[in-house]
DNA sequence: ATGGTCGACTATCGA
């Protein structure tokens, strides 16, 4: 079997419902996950994408913040949640699609301004939520699995617009990027995106504060997807949407894809 | 070096 995946930290269901139909519609994945959903999963807005045949979900959420969501054409089981952390956030949800394959839907912590743990409890939390991450992992060693989401953190030197700038900036540390190879070698997990897309500058983020984003272009690659080793060859056609970032009232983010031929 | 903009929901907090 074919399948396409997308991941979209979406900053609000409610607000953008109509662009998650219109997402849906015109590019058609057969799974969506979601970030940032800000809304309990009994408000989510799930009408119209029923109607596009996106008959599935799996979610956690809150109101007001945080939340995760797995919309799929295909039929999924919910395969379970853990409080990383211990935040009592909704950050993480995992569904099992009919072959086995295990999708880890996830929003890790932004991690505050300041990247001292001493300075700023938030990003502590960060750094904590992803040596569980890691723990977790390296316990259950996933196989036949995915890992997408917004992990809030550009690894390479050609995920944001300029290295040397953002060096201390939260999102591309030397410690944030040192807790995220560690989940990744923890897990076998491989980076679809860079196994398809493996130079050049790409970037899925661009802050709202960020005048003309477009011209300017100051972005990070702060959404990824994953694969466990056994998998990661049937992963192709990455890409990342940059289109959304400029429809009206836009997310920050952009969606991500990949295809799998499992 | 600083401040810049959003979204949730009322006054700030989180990003």
């Amino acid at each position: 079997m074919s399948f396409t995946l997308a991941t979209w930290n979406i900053n609000s269901v409610r607000l953008r419902e109509a662009q998650v139909t219109r997402l849906l519609g015109e590019e058609t994945p057969d799974i969506l996950c979601l970030q940032e959903i800000k809304s309990p999963v009994d408000k989510m807005p799930l009408e119209g994408f029923r109607a596009l045949g996106y008959t599935h979900v799996v979610a956690r959420g809150q109101k007001g913040y945080n939340g995760v969501a797995i919309l799929s054409k295909l039929p999924i089981e919910d395969a379970g949640d853990r409080d990383y952390a211990a935040l009592g956030h909704a950050r993480h949800v995992a569904a099992r699609l009919e072959n086995g394959v295990v999708i880890h839907n996830f929003y890790v912590p932004a991690g505050g301004d300041i990247p001292d743990r001493a300075q700023n409890i938030k990003f502590g939390q960060k750094l904590d939520f992803l040596t569980e991450m890691r723990d977790v992992f390296a316990e259950e060693k996933p196989q036949k699995s995915i890992l997408v989401g917004d992990l809030n953190i550009a690894p390479r030197e050609d995920d944001v617009w300029d290295h040397k700038k953002l060096l201390k900036i939260v999102s591309h540390t030397p410690v944030e990027v040192n807790h995220l190879t560690d989940v990744m070698e923890a897990g076998g997990w491989a980076d679809v995106t860079r196994q398809d897309i493996p130079s050049g500058k790409l970037f899925s983020w661009w802050s709202y504060r960020s005048p003309d984003w477009d011209a300017a272009d100051k972005g990070r690659r702060l959404d990824h997807i994953w694969a466990t080793g056994d998998i990661k060859a049937s992963a192709h056609s990455s890409r990342i949407l940059r289109t959304t970032r400029g429809w009206e009232q836009p997310s920050d983010h952009v969606p991500v894809f990949a295809t799998f031929d499992l």
